[in-house]
RNA sequence: CUACAAACCCGUGCUGCCGCUGUUUCGAAAGAAAUGGAGGAAAGUCCGGACAGCAUAGAGCGAUGCACCAUCUAACGGAUGGGGUUCUUUUUAAGAAUACAGAAAGUGCCACAGAAAAUAACCGCCGGAGCGUCAAGGCUUGCCGAAGCGCAACGGUAAGGGUGAAAAUGUGCGGUAAGAGCGCACGGUAGUUAUGGGUAACUAUAAUUGCGGGUAAACCUUGCAUGAUGAAAUGCCCAAUAGGCAGGCGCUUGAGGACUGCUCGUCCGAUGCCUGCGGGUAGGCAGAUAGAAUGUUGCAGCAAUGUAACAUCCAGAUAAAUGGCAGCAGCCCCGCAGCAAUGCGGGGUACAAAAUCCGGCUUACAGGGUUUGUAGUUUU
RNA sequence: GGCCGCGUAGUUUAAUGGAUAAAACGAAGGUUUCCGGUACCUUUGAUGUGAGUUCGAUUCUCGCCGUGGCUA
């Protein structure tokens, strides 16, 4: 089982990160978004390709606007992936099977957030989440 | 020792666990190990280059930028040193500022106030043809009339005219009808020439010529420089699909395909199938990290800087790495205790993150260090 | 990443380098009305910021700050 050394290790590769921009326009434009203050989410689910290719790919942003500074915008993109590192597994043993997720996270809070804040954040969206794909995944 | 100012420099470290990314090694792969991984401003994008393809006979017009001198530099609007000017002070000197060519090429503008804001007009001052008046006086007895007074064509003059940010070179003497650099003396200021100093800008002295405001960050003139575009530049490799070109096979005597591990069989099948070429999309690679590099020492130079030797390799991502958590230490500040060393408690630990690369400029920055200068205090 | 532009009352616009920075809408107060609206009157309130040039700067020059757009 090859998918059981990725769950015991708390890693973000490459593989699982969002970096084609293709990918990103048509996820813009066809996904689906909801809000958990202070973050908000675009996810697109299409079947998976290969067999080897990670279930959920991820990518974030921090708007321009609401943080000025570009060490304030590393710091919370930093604190952000962090958080999602440590809190992935849920959503992956969630996810149905032969589908692959794509999201994207945008930060749209005003202040310097926490790590636990962030760690909060993220959990909060995971738990609207996966009953969301289920829905989904049903209809 | 303390305070202030200037210049230059530094701008946290260690350990553990979990991660990201470049390179190398091992491995069939998954992955593992080793090792490197933000800055002095990486920022603002204000200048200058390298590099790239495009354009380009030569000359002119235009546009933009710069503007004391010398030096440095790949280059610069940058730097170093010097000069002039202005300002300040404790004024035989020191410090600060300085976009510092031309207003004697031309055009424009200068509110209010003021006579006037620029080829000097007006008031005033002086001369004054002539006219009027008066009547000393004269004679031809009703006319002429000096001086005085009044008006005044015309001419001379720029001394005076309380203003203003700014008013025609200042003071004195002579001179004149009144005046005036009209003349003289002592000055101020600008140019030219000579001599001395300096590479030069410039400066000192002497002679001589002149003196009709300011504004060129108003248009402009003069001199010098500039082709414009920017790595999303540019070059290369190429899936899938659909056209194009060439060749081959085949068109019911069946090329090829689907079902299958293989054969048979069944079905599809002719604007069909296969191969190659070409453009070149998605995507990828190069550009792209060993350089106008960094450090140390010596030499040249007042310095910026240059040069020689030796040593070092020091980020290279691409929806974009350099992180998260915990602990300990360091530094600074405050409070308490203490003669002191120090201890305890609390707080703070900045500004800011590469995006092709360099040289500058500008701006932000907790705290600390070195040197120099000034002031004060203590001791000798 | 690169390249352009714009900052004036609360808002939308004016203002040759010349002084009290103008107007409309708005806001506040008042008059009118039984009350509200309308109308009228009064008041409020601004050159983004720091330097420089100039006698004098919203205007000209330079540096910061903010803001909008273009570029695949």
């Amino acid at each position: 089982m090859s998918t059981n050394s990725i769950q015991q290790r708390y890693t973000l590769q490459a593989i699982e990160r969002l970096k084609l921009r293709k990918q990103i326009e048509t996820l813009f434009q066809t996904g689906e978004a909801f809000s958990v203050f202070p973050l908000r989410i675009v996810y697109r689910l299409i079947p998976l390709s290969d067999a080897s290719a990670s279930p959920v790919q991820v990518g974030f942003s921090i708007p321009k606007k609401r943080i000025k500074k570009a060490v304030g915008r590393n710091r919370v993109r930093r604190l952000l992936k962090e958080a999602w590192r440590l809190q992935k597994h849920p959503l992956y043993e969630a996810m149905p099977q032969n589908q692959q997720l794509h999201c994207f996270l945008i930060y749209t809070g005003e202040p310097l957030l926490t790590f636990e804040e962030a760690k909060k954040a993220v959990l909060k969206l995971q738990q609207k989440l996966i009953p969301k794909l289920k829905t989904d995944i049903s209809i």
